[in-house]
DNA sequence: CGCTTTTATGAGACTGAGTCTCGTTTGTGT
DNA sequence: ACACAAACGAGACTCAGTCTCATAAAAGCG
């Protein structure tokens, strides 16, 4: 059977490498697969404590720790000190971030035509590229308004 | 006379701020101004501290602060939740940045077809673009090694 | 130049995200 | 069911960044 959702996979992906399975980790893998887009790990321990299951920040940043080692999670940095997390999902779920500097709101976007550009640009590149992850700030139409 | 170096620009856009001249503003401006690349702020702090005038935390940050809404600096988020400063250049100056994720090195590049791509991008998405900056992260030559 | 006013600066208290440790709980293989 | 290794949580700790307030230093003026 093909592991449908992102948890699915994900859980399968933490098994291989070795990671047993615990409530917190069970708890933190369904809720990331609800998320459209990245969470706070503050945000996250917030959800859950609304939720059957809590988990301790400690081991929220041990799975999502776990998590980016298996590329199921990918930080986003949109600023502001704090880091955010999301499921890595292909083809459909790839996507960047619009950040609007006044309201903070974070949206996603996509674009055919900027994911060739940073294909064709990766190879120009001295790095060996592992993800690539586009921040573009402004100010969104509520603020611009 | 034409303002000729970025910290001389940089004092003017802060003096027509309505802002005065001290002495730590003095040693930030100079500072940034030899800088290729983005600073934290304890790393300005820690460049100033071996030479003629220190300055302290709350003052860096004060300055930066200042310059960054005067358009002269501009933050660079490339995680780790510290927050690097660069001096805005017009042009030439103008750069991204490849992030190694083994160590941490910090690359600046340019690339013309980049440039080009973000422009039409800034047209077609809901927000006013102000900035962009794009954050490439892989392994470097030496850690792909 | 000396005086006054206003702003810049620094010391250090404070905040909050993220890390680390270690004792306890829970999963898993036998 | 048992043993043992791994997951978990509580809370101490770190460290970038913020805030406050007393003091020092600019800038303008006589």
């Amino acid at each position: 059977m093909q592991p449908s959702s992102w948890a699915q996979r994900a859980a399968l992906a933490l098994s291989e490498a070795g990671y047993r399975q615990g409530g917190a980790r069970r708890a933190i893998l369904e809720l990331l697969d609800e998320q459209e887009c990245a969470l706070t790990a503050v945000e996250i321990q917030g959800a859950l404590s609304g939720r059957s299951r809590e988990a301790s920040r400690a081991s929220i940043y041990r799975v999502l720790d776990e998590l980016e080692t298996a590329g199921m999670v990918q930080r986003v940095e949109i600023g502001r000190g704090t880091v955010r997390f999301e499921p890595v999902r292909e083809g459909p779920g790839h996507h960047h971030h619009l950040v609007c500097e006044r309201c903070g709101r974070l949206q996603p976007f996509t674009d055919a035509e900027l994911e060739r550009t940073i294909s064709r640009l990766s190879e120009r590149v001295p790095l060996e590229v592992s993800v690539h992850e586009i921040v573009i700030r402004g100010a969104c139409r509520v603020c611009a308004r």
